[in-house]
DNA sequence: GAACCGTATGGAACCGGTTCCAATCAGGTC
DNA sequence: GACCTGATTGGAACCGGTTCCATACGGTTC
């Protein structure tokens, strides 16, 4: 009773390994009459082929490797149902590298690729070095970034210039002149993720083209948290000459500004006007106003991306850029005094 | 430059390839010069051995299957984060398969054991019918359920019993005689998820227990989501004589109640009480009272215990009961008039 | 009727590990 | 010095698929 073998179905078929095997990829060349034969005999024994001996001899894995830093914001998971949607129809399963921290990611990316687990390497946020991404290309895997850049490998890009741009022009349109941005860390960040200095940029852009001087008092950095971003706030808030607007990095940290406008006793849009990105499910809750990322497609596109590139792994590099789109809720409004 | 093998590595050390997967396996007697040569020819080659041919030849597949619903509460993804860390350490990867309809559940349940790609299943609350337990069994899938039970199979369990009576004692402790619940579906359920029955068996016990009166028109049934929720409360709070508390099944509903309330000019918690259930990361920002579930180490927990079992295929079922923790935060007061 | 061709088919090698089993060898005993 | 024992070691079979290559066969074509 134990798993019949491809050899079992043979012989009850009176037929050949080989042709069971064609049978079962339904390839070249099989009469009706053998195919016949090889079905019933598979129905029969409840024949099903080990994956893990086609994978051994097709010299490949039929497994995906994601890299995520999973767990540290709600974004990730919905991308990682856009990458299982994407890939469930295919013939791939995809295991998950969840990396937290900055030893794990240098041995993900060393490791992964070497030990023949998967066939292809999904990489989200983070940003490879260029000593890493030739580690990659030398060692023949397939990988596709999202939610980041490289201009030797396919990614999915979401266009966080123009995100910062948008948030930041919707304040200014409203009549803000003086806006304070509380970002991740720009700098020291271990991971270097790459919307960070995207989405500085587009507010620099915005605030640049409406002829605003850029304050330096007014962008604070910090860990991405909602306690940190409470914290800055406060200080931002409590400057002599404090913004009357605030964008947030994330609707996470936009959460710990209305937290920390609460404390203050200031009255969120009237007194003062929170931005967020990203618009995870609660945003729409506590009427954030912010920007959207398309999150769940941003995970189909890349693993689309992936799996073509694992059937022609010469093409060139493609990028797929997704839009950002303002969501207006209520936490803004034009300042009090213009 | 291609990835060596086995073979290359032994000819390389001048050795036999039974003595080169001895030293991989540091296995019994290889003596401390031959182990030398070989780990010199290893390091030289830049070998690293294939998971995939080791699968085979052991008969295992050195991977774990997770089924859980996985998208649909942010509570899941805490539990795969404690299944994800337990792993971690483990030469086991796992695969997840997600679940949102009534056919993938089955399609899962049925081919997953068979088709040999996982060497145990993680099932998050979905309860397996009798059959398919037999047919687990039958099959020798080591099995685990988290957040579900059966008494054919290893579980961690959450004492939903318990917790949903912590609840709602703690609104009658408060002075509540008019306590209202919100639920997911009891009945109708595709899923048959254990833990809807069991909070609101607490819930029937500690009315009783408190010498209240059950009130049918106080229980709602829906869908679990927001939206539904705060539909529900609508109807509960517009009752003649509405509940002055109501307990939520879930942290999600809970959101759902308190926009109800909101909706209807109702002060939280003066003129209304709501306690959820999870403690999910925002419940904390919402300051929103709830009963706390143990979710990360109810992956962590059961992640081992199917190590223990594939260890052992043998052993008994075990059961994990995790307790509940009440969290008093700002959502719940006396009622207003006693 | 022989030469030829394309379609079906089976045997066997191969993927890269693990492990059984037999062989070798060093050291100790009588 | 022959013999025994236990520790090392290498060869080869095996896991269960895929696929190359050779063969058999039915049907044309001259």
């Amino acid at each position: 009773m134990a798993n019949a073998t491809i050899r079992d179905v043979a012989k009850r078929a009176g037929v050949g390994v080989a042709t069971v095997s064609r049978v079962l990829n339904d390839s070249t060349a099989v009469s009706p009459t053998t195919r016949l034969k090889v079905q019933t005999a598979i129905a029969e024994l409840n024949y099903s082929p080990s994956p893990i001996a086609r994978r051994l001899s097709l010299g490949r894995t039929l497994t995906i490797g994601v890299i995520a830093p999973f767990f540290i914001r709600p974004s990730y998971v919905e991308r990682l149902r856009g990458v299982e949607a994407a890939l469930s129809d295919s013939e791939y399963d995809f295991i998950i590298y969840n990396v937290e921290t900055i030893t794990r990611r240098n041995d993900c990316f060393h490791d992964v690729p070497r030990q023949e687990r998967v066939d292809g390497l999904l990489i989200m946020t983070l940003t490879p070095t260029d000593e890493e991404v030739d580690y990659f290309v030398q060692s023949g895997m397939p990988t596709v970034l999202i939610d980041s850049r490289h201009h030797h490998l396919s990614h999915v890009m979401i266009d966080d210039v123009a995100g910062g741009y948008q948030a930041t022009r919707h304040l200014i349109d409203l009549g803000h002149r003086k806006i304070g941005y509380i970002s991740d860390l720009l700098q020291e960040s271990p991971f270097g993720f790459r919307p960070v200095a995207d989405r500085y940029e587009g507010y620099r852009q915005a605030l640049a083209d409406a002829g605003i001087e850029f304050c330096p008092e007014y962008h604070r950095q910090g860990e991405l948290s909602r306690r940190e971003a409470r914290r800055l706030a406060q200080e931002l808030l409590t400057l002599p000459d404090p913004p009357t607007a605030i964008f947030a990095y994330s609707d996470t940290q936009a959460f710990g500004v209305l937290r920390a406008a609460q404390d203050l006793g200031l009255k969120v849009p009237e007194q003062l006007s929170v931005i967020g990105y990203d618009d995870i499910e609660i945003a729409e809750f506590l009427h954030l106003t912010t920007v959207r990322q398309h999150l769940y497609e941003s995970g189909v596109r890349g693993a689309e991306l992936l799996l073509s590139e694992i059937a022609n792994p010469l093409s060139r590099p493609q990028e797929i850029v997704l839009p950002t789109t303002l969501v207006k809720r209520d936490t803004t409004a034009p300042p009090l005094f213009t």
